[in-house]
DNA sequence: ATATTATTGCAAATCAGTTGCAATAAGTCA
DNA sequence: TGACTTATTGCAACTGATTTGCAATAATAT
């Protein structure tokens, strides 16, 4: 999937060199802001971390891009290229792998015992990478 | 359940007011440290917020409490008195409603399809209670 | 090229949560 | 009970993540 100009300014939003940078760091795998970051820097490109902030915040109004709230209350970033999918994250080194499950029958389940109207969900897993075991 | 001194004192714990206070607060309902907090100075007692954060981590660590963190990524903390179970949250007045699913299948699903050792998960659905639909 | 306006970077503010430490109070034992 | 030991509390200051205000900059439209 590529950035591309007239995606962006259907909703008024211009391509920029930040936007496009942190879209492409975005493409290596799922980064939390702080790692994001790290990399821009690596890349010797001074670009704000409230400029990261911005952008993501933009990108997922614009679905680019979906977040996922782990343990510790910090958010990973990943391009929405993929279908809905969940992830089982190493509580050792933080490696995260994408996991397809099919939910039918869970979510049918919960609409029969709850009484909420069910909009959403949030499933995640955790555990021990094969490196770490 | 009570909060009750040989509990504590078994672990090297021991038996004040706050912990009771803050214990009492958690019967209502699960709640967030921000929320607790503002319950204890309704109360009008004198219990400080750093007194809370500390008071739910010895809780946790004594299993009296359990903590779920939802989309926004602060803990809401509930009596640890159920079985193992998940939460409904209503996306527009913070309701929660408790909901108990049998997971055999979805685990099994998981430890399949994974390389990873799976040790826990987590699993909240968000939506809209009967109220607010 | 110029004008318009989205975007950026900086600094400062905010917000949740943590830490150090001296004062306090719970449990213990004579 | 009263003195002793040590867990606990409250305060203040700190951290780390995220947000906000604003002037300078840069992307698009004319």
């Amino acid at each position: 999937m590529e950035l591309n100009k007239k995606q962006l300014a259907a909703q008024g939003y211009r391509l920029t060199k930040p936007r496009q940078e942190i879209f492409a760091v975005l493409k290596h795998k799922p980064q939390s802001v702080a790692d994001i970051f790290e990399q821009l820097q690596q890349k010797k490109l001074k670009i704000d971390k409230v400029t990261v902030y911005r952008t993501l915040e933009n990108f997922v109004k614009l679905n680019l891009v979906a977040e996922t709230q782990f343990k510790d209350g910090i958010s990973v970033y990943e391009l929405a290229d993929h279908e809905h999918h969940h992830h089982v994250l190493c509580e050792n080194c933080g490696r995260i792998e994408d996991i397809c499950l099919d939910e039918n029958l869970l979510m049918k389940a919960v609409k029969k015992s709850s009484s909420f109207l069910i909009k959403s969900h949030r499933l995640e897993f955790f555990g021990l990478c094969q490196k770490c075991c």
